[in-house]
DNA sequence: ATCATTATGGACCTATGATATCCATTATAA
DNA sequence: TTATAATGGATATCATAGGTCCATAATGAT
């Protein structure tokens, strides 16, 4: 369980680019080397991001990409969903054992015409609560906030002095 | 970015155990029916629990398994940790990188003494406190918090009669 | 219009980890 | 002593992450 690189490099990626709004269209040339990674990988991950209207790209002389919206409002739950794919945290794969039948059909059949038919049990409830959870925080923050808390702590290394 | 089956498998067999909890030591046959996972599979992930003192397990005539800790006393997270071990949700690939500097490393030095050297930077940061969310909101639900609920809503259903 | 430049997408490869099975061994209680 | 049940090593399979290469398409500069 754990996040893929690709997330690391769209998010780095991004931030440079937010870096460097004033001049438009960062080669992916710049972006790799900056980053540290190979052009070819780096590529595919700009990609899905333009595909995925986060980012603009244009081909050609003095092409490249920039952010589509401002930084303020690519937040990282959306970076890490382009990239990672939606597929819920937990997936119930017990769906026909004795024991779903025991926590939640039955369950479900109890409660009559009120709440009905969703028979999930409460290990699926919980799972899902922890993934509403981590998206609520991860909803908070965005490619701005970096920025925003690099500048802030700059300025505040300024005025110490 | 999913939980395993294996842990979804750790989860149900713990249940079954805790439900269980009258007559002891519940045979490996008897979980992988209930479950419907083959019995070759689960036995590797009760040796985990085992091996991490959340079950403990009998050989022999009658053995098998049951909780070594009180059902109560059992989280979600720790369960999860076990099977899906305990990497941090987000690590830095690009500790080297010519970013990394700009975003971390100058900020340690500008910082002086003061919250000194741990070079990290905002997203590092931010995906920490994401998983800190996540750790502190699975480690509310245990096992007996399943258990507990079912049983409730088999009340509730039977008072409406 | 031509050209150098840059992004794109398909094909491909490799490494790693999840999922899964089998079996020989060990430990235990009856 | 013996039948039973867990254990751990070896192995197989599959999906995905991670990564490369190249032919093509699109674009602005000339
Ligand atoms: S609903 Fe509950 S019991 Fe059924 S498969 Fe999902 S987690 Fe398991
Ligand atoms: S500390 Fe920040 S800039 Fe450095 S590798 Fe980690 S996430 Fe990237």
């Amino acid at each position: 369980m754990q996040f893929s690189k690709s997330t690391d490099y769209a998010l780095h990626a991004l931030i440079h680019l937010a870096q460097s709004e004033r001049r438009n269209n960062i080669g992916i040339k710049e972006l790799c080397a900056t980053l540290g990674v190979s052009e070819s990988y780096l590529s595919k991950i700009m990609s899905k991001l333009r595909q995925d209207g986060i980012v603009r790209a244009v081909p050609g002389v003095n092409g490249g990409y920039e952010l589509a919206r401002p930084a303020g409002e690519i937040t990282f739950l959306e970076v890490i969903q382009v990239i990672e794919g939606r597929q819920q945290l937990f997936e119930c794969s017990n769906l026909d054992s004795q024991q779903h039948r025991l926590l939640a059909e039955d369950r479900a059949a109890r409660q009559d015409q009120d709440c009905q038919g969703q028979s999930e049990c409460l290990v699926k409830k919980v799972m899902d609560g922890a993934e509403r959870q981590l998206h609520q925080y991860l909803r908070e923050y965005t490619i701005q906030s970096v920025l925003d808390a690099a500048s802030k702590e700059c300025n505040h290394a300024l005025n110490k002095k």
